[in-house]
DNA sequence: CTATTTTAGTTGTCAGACAGGTTGTCAAGG
DNA sequence: CCTTGACAACCTGTCTGACAACTAAAATAG
């Protein structure tokens, strides 16, 4: 049954030949955007492979976003782009910090509404810990990875991983790059310790409450706080 | 008034479950960089799933380049990591779909009151333009470009290329994936159509006021609508 | 101690089966 | 005419069991 192996192509997988097979069948155009490809037991037919192989190239296809399938119904070529949502590229300027941090404050802030409806007693009590050794670590110097943490620590309460995973980029590459603007300013650390502390300790609180409007508008003034502190300082 | 739950249903599929098993052993950090996974066998017996679903999962994180599998040997974590926010990747199920829509409402609406305190005359003409256009389409039949290009319309008032850029594959990409929900409706697409115009004639008014609360509360009830149209077969 | 062989464990692939969902057909009834 | 409902054919998702190809570590022979 197995097809002879013209030892050549005995470099690729079974599951890789089947890949780009299909591929190739996608990319020559022959297919219409939308279009339905040939279903699974054609392919094991025209390649002589098991349709397990088959079934792994078409995992990877989906996975890349090319392919998509319906059960009962079909495998379908995904129409318009290849899509990734937005890259998280260098940030040059104070401007273009602006704009991510908008983007930040648009998921976090939506993100502690969700917290505050779906948070666990547990949930909460990891924000309590990741704030507790978030200011701690602040006691004897920088903590942007715990920084992070915490609000990483709140979206995990929404049980939502795509929300989840983009806070976390998000929170580390705004505060990874915090240093295009001028950070180090007007404000003694202690102080900005202090008011961080504050801050957090508003929002965790609204959420424990299981409020959302109220954990909405804490995060809201939390993150346009630390903008205007951002900006103030390379401002005068 | 209660959300639609979206962490307990049992709706994910098979290969799903195991692949957000898998991701969140990854993640939960207790694998170091290049560490050996458990082995597929192992995996089956945890789960209690069968050796396909499970190998669907992990040839999904092969594909997603965070795991590589050495024949013989096992499957091991990929070093380093792809600086990307979030991966726009096949929707494979209905709480998928959902959490996509938690996405896209946490920034559409912030956009919206964004633009409803920046837009300029001409933003506003153009976002009526497209859902003039947008509903002469939906007269004669399926419009998602068109509903996208509505969207994207409020976004570039906000004069946020990172936000514009999110929003655009969003669109595209709920929308595209829509059928993963039930859509065939109740309702018939005279009413539909009809809802929609309302419900976007209200976006644009809010921001045309320049009514910052009143363009976000619109978007937010224009997006939970639906997503309840989209849902619908349980519903009611 | 070194070199070789054995052995247990792991992924890749095959085969067949059934479950659960979709789509087009077609006849009955309005 | 066309709508409606049952139905059959088809498709993907999943399970089961088996074997082949390969690796790495243990056991063994020198």
């Amino acid at each position: 049954m197995k097809p002879v192996s013209t030892a050549s192509n005995e470099r690729f997988s079974r599951a890789e030949q089947a890949y780009r097979y299909v591929l190739e069948f996608i990319e020559s155009g022959r297919l219409a955007a939308g279009a339905r490809l040939p279903s699974e037991a054609e392919l094991e037919a025209r390649l002589g492979l098991s349709r397990a192989s088959v079934r792994e190239a078409l995992a990877r296809l989906r996975a890349e976003g090319r392919v998509n399938s319906r059960r009962g119904a079909g495998s379908f070529l995904t129409q318009g782009r290849p899509a990734e949502l937005v890259r998280l590229s260098t940030i040059t300027s104070v401007p273009e910090l602006i704009e991510w941090h908008e983007f930040r404050l648009a998921l976090e802030s939506e993100v502690a509404s969700l917290a505050a409806e779906r948070a666990t007693d547990e949930d909460i009590a990891r924000m309590r810990a990741a704030q507790e050794l978030l200011m701690k670590r602040l006691a004897v110097g920088p903590a942007s990875r715990e920084d992070a943490a915490f609000h990483r620590a709140i979206a995990t309460a929404t049980r939502n991983r795509k929300l989840e995973d983009a806070i976390a980029a998000l929170a580390n590459h705004v505060i990874e790059w915090a240093h295009v603007g001028q950070v180090k300013g007007v404000m003694s650390s202690a102080e900005r310790r202090e008011i961080i502390d504050i801050e957090h300790g508003e929002i965790v609180d609204a959420i424990a409450e299981r409020n959302p409007e109220r954990a909405r508008s804490a995060v809201r003034r939390h993150l346009l706080n630390g903008r205007a502190r951002l900006l103030n300082a390379a401002g005068s």
